[in-house]
DNA sequence: TCCATGACGGCCT
DNA sequence: AAGGCCGCCATGG
């Protein structure tokens, strides 16, 4: 968990810009946030997303740069996550990989965008 | 401090 | 195409 307040909530703005049934990698989350190389914490500030605004953060359209779902373990997330995804309508193979290509969303330069809070 | 652990990603085989 | 390495970076023991 307790990771730097800031860049948490900035994951969480970030994430928030993609619309429903378009996908973004952590890579790219932290490339908008104009810290290239902090895919892995980006991970990380989504696995510390509290149930009470889990559902206001679109964590699901977050998957890795092969196009495939990357959380692992028993909580249940990784099938709720493909679950949510096919509602919006995106396809996975029979080896659990999506299109990046067709679905990947270009994120805006959020400092034009936002100014200099990012 | 040192070491292991990730919801990562790029490179090389 | 798929898997193995390894660099990255914060955390926790």
């Amino acid at each position: 968990m307790k990771i730097k307040r800031n860049f948490s909530e900035q994951v969480f703005s970030v994430v928030c810009l993609v619309p429903a049934g378009r996908l973004t990698t952590y890579g790219d989350v932290a490339a908008a946030m104009g810290s290239p190389r902090s895919a892995r914490r980006v991970g990380y500030a989504l696995s510390g997303l509290s149930s009470e605004r889990i559902h206001e953060v679109p964590w699901h359209r977050v998957i890795n740069i092969k196009g495939t779902i990357s959380i692992r373990g028993s909580t249940g997330r990784g099938l709720q996550q493909r679950q949510r995804l096919e509602n919006e309508g995106i396809f996975f193979d029979h080896m659990g990989r999506t299109n990046l290509g067709q679905y990947r969303w270009h994120y805006p330069n959020l400092v034009d965008l936002m100014g200099e809070n990012f």
